[in-house]
DNA sequence: CTTGTCGATGAAATCGCTTGCATAAAACTT
DNA sequence: AAGTTTTATGCAAGCGATTTCATCGACAAG
């Protein structure tokens, strides 16, 4: 057990506690010799530091929770991955949760994090039953900023605008001359995100006149399996569908499989468009015609704002809505005349 | 400020700190109708636990720390799942750090978790150099468990056999007819399980007797990009390779773009064969010829066996190494008759 | 030769919880 | 009824840092 503290280390040195504290954290504070002694003393007792001990007293953390519904989705990953760039830039230390789709387990987390007394906290979206708690923590100095969507104007976000990038994608696709689109959304009870999707959908197909049949949308997580699946039964209508909108690349994906799967090709009998453009999208077969959105990006500025909060002890105001633009790849074409 | 305390919380229940601390733990220690007069002080007071004066005091840490390359590594991104998923079933929390394939990035996050003193770590992976450090942290008590690879017998480790597993993959190329078979590896300079797939590579293509030609091997990170641009130098020399087996499958979607925008197609042209059957693998077009590797099991087994480490106090023993075997699909061809 | 300021250090009080030990009351034993 | 457990609770000492306040020279200013 390298179990010394502090203190054994102050005996070591030959000074006091105080003064080991400062030497190690601040060194300027401290005369030049006695720091060397100092930390000759904790290298010789091989003292590691106490982060616990340290931020209780000190009343400060440095750690950053991050709650996404999980990190098998590329776009959470990525998101996941601007958040670290930047907690490892700054050496604040990351910690991760995953919800699952599940506003039970997503609150769980939140208590969770609550209690461990994060510096602030990153969600990628938010139920809307748990945006309250939200509050809860903020009143105890842990501010919040959430990802993808925003839950209002009382809350700090880095949203992307989903309905305006997703009727830009739908009217691509009626650009295309398709008349029957389905949708494969997300699991929309639990994100805005999917909502404002969703309802892009519903919209633009009202705009245009087009029939918007109910058995066209299909609401689930974004796996590959479940695009797949609700591909297959969007083609097995008795009027499918000539092209398909997926509010996420791994849907996206899926559902491509089923389109090869039913004997068709993509494009040329049926047009797929993703959403999120995660990394795999620009190297699928064919490429993926998708929306970009700045996952990495919203990360980064979040953990940005939250760390600066922290280190300046103001509380963070970020209210940002990204653009989201579409980028045509291959996976889309004219429909086909009838 | 719900800056409520334990000690408010008893004094508004009009009992002791210590029986408000067991109350809320330990419920079954104490009077059923005091744990209520408690529990209900708690809730008028917003009282929010402190886990860090908890762990503080109790010398316990219920968080595993996990140090991966970067979660944005389909692979690695597995393996978290696993861990999580553990982690949130046995109520436990997860903290991550990424090494970005940089020893110096790996040794930091190593010692920022022993300055936590999490409960335990698990690595993906770990630099050589770096192993010494392990043996620092479990004599703290912090054991660690290395996953992919086997670091040597002091270790616990729950690894693959990358050795056979790779010489499988090779043999089966050569079945097929391959005799000019490139090897895009991963960054073989810090991990061991590269060194193991690349070594299989080299005997593999000595006991057929086939030219193992350096030009064939190039080692990098396994991005789509670099799998591309390997595979495009490949493609560029004079006599190019018909096949390519890949140390991870990142690396071999980027190897089948960079066939196809040669102008040749897989697996008619040029076969490829990847490493790990990432989620997207079967999805792929063609699907992906891989070898299937159990990155969440290893997750989930590691997080189960620290977990049980912390909760009974003894150190844990975990030394296996699981099998990894090829799956077949349509990437890969029979050479074509020269 | 005072007095004020500054730099370097120490003493001691926290931070918010857990837990070993002690005690009192309640519940069993014979 | 006296003795023995058991159960429920309180007291107080930590856990390992940080930080406020005080002290003590030294040194520049008046």
């Amino acid at each position: 057990m390298s179990r010394a503290t502090i203190k054994e280390v102050a005996a070591k040195a030959g000074v006091s506690q105080s003064t080991v504290s400062r030497a190690l954290s601040a060194p300027h504070r401290v005369k030049q010799e006695t720091v060397l002694k100092v930390r000759e003393a904790a290298k010789a007792l091989n003292y590691v530091y106490n982060a616990m001990a340290g931020s209780l007293s000190s009343r400060r953390s440095d750690a950053l929770g991050v709650i996404i519904p999980s990190s098998a989705y590329s776009a959470f990953a990525i998101n996941l991955m601007g958040i670290q760039d930047l907690c490892s830039e700054r050496s604040f230390s990351c910690r991760i949760a995953a919800s699952q789709f599940q506003p039970g387990k997503e609150l769980l987390a939140m208590k969770k994090f609550h209690e461990q007394r994060v510096a602030g906290l990153i969600m990628a979206g938010i139920d809307p039953s748990n945006a309250p708690y939200l509050q809860t923590m903020a009143e105890d100095g842990i501010p919040a900023v959430v990802l993808w969507e925003n839950p209002g104007e009382a809350f700090n976000y880095i949203a992307i605008d989903n309905y305006r990038s997703a009727r830009d994608a739908l009217k691509y696709l009626i650009t295309l001359g398709h008349e029957r689109i389905a949708m494969l959304s997300g699991p929309y009870a639990c994100a805005r995100r999917n909502v404002e999707r969703l309802s892009a959908y519903r919209a633009v197909m009202a705009e245009h006149d087009l029939p918007c049949d109910e058995a066209l949308v299909r609401a689930q997580p974004p796996t590959f399996l479940h695009g797949k699946e609700g591909m297959r039964a969007c083609l097995r209508l008795s009027s499918p569908p000539t092209a398909v909108f997926c509010a996420d690349d791994h849907l996206a994906v899926g559902a491509i499989r089923a389109v090869h799967e039913a004997g068709l090709r993509v494009p040329e009998d049926v047009s797929v468009c993703g959403f999120d453009d995660v990394d795999i999208s620009a190297y699928f077969n064919p490429p993926l015609t998708t929306v970009r959105t700045p996952g990495q990006l919203m990360g980064g500025m979040a953990a940005e704002a939250l760390i600066a909060a922290a280190e300046s002890g103001l509380p963070p105001r970020v209210q940002y809505t990204l653009d989201a633009e579409l980028v045509i790849r291959g996976t889309c074409a004219p429909a086909k005349a009838r």
